[in-house]
RNA sequence: GGAGAGGUGGCGGAGUGGCCGAACGCGCUGGUUUCGAAAACCAGUAGGCCUUCACGGGUCUCGAGGGUUCAAAUCCCUCCCUCUCCGCCA
């Protein structure tokens, strides 16, 4: 969320800001509706204010004077509940509009509309060069009896999957390595509920607008799973005013991630790439409003996971993520793409995001600065590892020609010291 | 799921219709004192919004929403949450 006074300070910036973001919102009415909103509220706090006064005459008067002054401030009444109920409306809609106006995109944000405008800023590592035909994760996971997709979908309908045997003990190294890695750089480690309240999806910025993509539970309880523990992390300390003295807060999560994957019938439909259910090791970074220490973070927390993806051996690329690709609330991203050789692509595995306050203001999480002064925090978060995808990178890069499949090193300890699994195909 | 208790400022805890944005204590900040510190003493110490160059002034908020009343932290209704006991249970 945008601060209302900034919006009405600066509209046309806000507005070039949701263009280039190609997303839509009413900027104007809500300049209008702050225009209303302020005489209402001048006028509201006057008649109030008279009321006041009225009432202390009242309960000082004698018996004589006073059915006079409370038949006047019956009058009174009226002309105040009517105001009261227009200041109400027009917060109400200011609210909502608010809420659907985007953050400003930073200027270092390339424009365009798709992925596909998205700008490749950093590549590392060789794409292997095969003396054989490579399998896909998918002929891997087959041949040795690792992945049952047909198993998951009856049980829990299409993309979903089970994982046997020596790929279930690879999630859990990968996952294991992940969060212990980030443990070791001082993120305090955190296991938090996937199953959230409406609020806190709206205060993460993924409602509204993102209901499709989230599993919510029936009306006897008003909770949704979440997509990413970035959404049950951020919003921890929410409602909170932190002492500045106490930031920056850096948290690494475990979850369970929940996707409905809505419109995406026909895309990725084969294997582990697009799926409803995975896990994730997720770093979220909460810190005092300083532009400067929120791009020093943002380089960080990248920095973080391309660290975890070298040390698996594992060939990326960066890329800045362009204007139309961007969510709602960040003002940059920037995505790791892994390579995936059965996909003869890279593939998006991590995403890097910092938000400035806009999370923070929709979730009320502020902090109070040296002077005593409250100001909202600023938020970011990024993907260590997301156990499916992580798993395709490894497999189909690591595998030999005999269909065995190597272990990089520092997922050894975690795989029973083994430095190969899976028997010649 | 059944029965009961309760939600007040950073914390503890008063307050049952007007003098209450809220006693008192703790904590925190500043000052006096001290070579320095502790103790003691004095003062300050919620957030939002409107208004003001500023000082300040006004208004809203005592879990949330609605109602009664000239007037609500206080009375009524609905909801949410926490705790205790019983039942069920990973």
């Amino acid at each position: 969320m945008l601060p209302l006074k900034l919006i009405v300070a600066e509209p046309d910036r806000v507005k070039a800001g949701a263009l280039k973001k190609h997303i839509e919102c009413d900027v104007d009415r809500i300049v209008a509706l702050d225009g209303e909103r302020k005489d209402v509220v001048t006028r509201l706090d006057g008649l109030r204010a008279e009321s006041k006064q009225a009432g202390k005459k009242i309960a000082q008067a004698s018996a004589e004077e006073r059915p006079a002054l409370v038949a006047a401030q019956a009058e009174q009444k009226q002309a105040l509940k009517a105001l009261e109920a227009r200041s109400k409306e027009i917060d109400e809609e200011i609210r909502e509009l608010l809420l659907l106006v985007p953050n400003i995109p930073a200027e270092e944000v390339p424009s365009g509309a798709t992925d596909e405008d998205n700008v490749e800023i950093k590549r590392w590592g060789e794409p292997r060069d095969f003396d054989f035909e490579p399998r896909s994760h998918i002929e891997l996971g087959n041949a040795h009896g690792w992945l049952d997709i047909e198993r998951g979908a009856r049980l829990s309908g299409s993309r979903n999957y089970v994982l046997r045997g020596d790929l279930a003990l690879l999630e859990h190294a990968v996952m294991r390595f992940a969060f212990d890695s980030m443990v070791a750089r001082g993120f305090t480690p955190l296991s938090v509920p996937t199953l959230v309240r409406r609020e806190t999806m709206v205060g993460t910025g993924y409602f509204p607008g993102g209901e499709d993509q989230a599993y919510r539970c029936d009306e006897r309880d008003d909770l949704c799973l979440v997509g990413t523990a970035e959404v049950p992390v951020t919003a921890l300390h929410q409602d909170e005013i932190l002492e500045g003295a106490d930031l920056p807060m850096k948290f690494v999560a475990q979850s369970t991630c929940y996707r409905r994957e809505a419109g995406t019938y026909g895309k990725d439909t084969k294997g582990l790439y697009r799926v409803h259910q995975f896990q994730k090791v997720e770093q979220v970074v909460i810190d005092v409003a300083d532009e400067d220490r929120s791009l020093a973070h943002h380089e960080a927390i990248l920095g973080n996971s391309e660290a975890l993806l070298q040390s698996l051996q594992l060939p990326y690329r960066v890329v800045n993520v362009c204007g139309g690709d961007l969510g709602q609330p960040q003002v940059q991203k920037f995505d790791i793409e892994t390579w995936m050789p059965s996909r003869e692509s890279f593939g998006e595995t991590h995403s890097a995001s910092r938000f400035h306050d806009f999370q923070a203001r929709r979730l009320s999480l502020r902090y109070r600065d040296e002077q005593g002064k409250v100001h909202h925090c600023h938020t970011l978060n990024n993907t260590v590892a997301a156990s499916t995808r992580m798993l395709i990178a490894l497999v189909e890069n690591h595998q030999n020609a005999d269909g065995t499949v190597s272990v990089p090193e520092p997922l050894r300890p975690t795989m029973g010291g083994r430095s190969v699994i899976g028997d010649p195909i």
